[in-house]
DNA sequence: TTGACCTATTGATGGGTATCAATATAAGAT
DNA sequence: ATCTTATATTGATACCCATCAATAGGTCAA
């Protein structure tokens, strides 16, 4: 059994963090900053509830500048779980996967 | 907002449906089948029960045969939301993803 | 040091859901 | 028709988790 993919499915299983995952795909961002982006659909404790729980998943960068923390999508882990994900639920279309051995594979 | 990424991520972030998907991958079974495979790890109304959420996510396939019902993974649909996945979420690893326009893509 | 700001943590609460026993439904078999 | 087998549904229960208010911790400025 793949805890790992259990871990990656139940953090993006939340629309909130699909939300927060948009915001921070190519682009750092404080706290804060996802607070605003997210217009007040929740409160701060919330994002940073969201944040850890994302970053336990190896699933954002974290990096400190100031009081500022700041996030950014960890999209090549993103892609291992995806390519995980074909492998084990559709082996007759992981051919799509050109570089399917070129995906950083997890381990 | 894309609720069928949600709905996706929902059916598959639970250990027992990943146990119940790994069965089902490229084969038919009967949910008896399906009860014996996880061989005593959940009861049978817990199997149908977790069969119709991964059929109301479009990941299994259902087939009637007298009085078994048999179920299979539905491959093209994982591809589906797994390259949308990696679309959405690691655009910057998609040319990995090399049949990407060849991928079926939902509507 | 004090104050202002940013983020994390804690505790409480409500909603969702995985599980089961019991029961219902449905389809052969006798 | 009755019985048996296979699956679905229902109702109850316990647990997980998203959310928030309140508060703590940490960093910079004055």
């Amino acid at each position: 059994m793949n805890t790992e993919l259990i871990v990656f499915a139940k953090a993006i299983a939340d629309e909130t963090r699909q939300e927060i995952m948009s915001h921070l795909c190519c682009v750092w961002l404080s706290v804060s900053d996802v607070v605003d982006k997210l217009d007040g659909k929740v409160k701060q404790p919330t994002v940073s509830h969201h944040l850890k729980l994302l970053e336990d998943a190896n699933l954002v960068i974290k990096r400190q500048d100031g009081k500022n923390r700041y996030y950014t999508l960890n999209q090549e882990y993103m892609t291992v779980c995806c390519g995980t994900l074909v492998r084990n639920f559709a082996p007759d279309y992981t051919s799509n996967l050109v570089t399917v051995d070129k995906i950083p594979v997890a381990n």
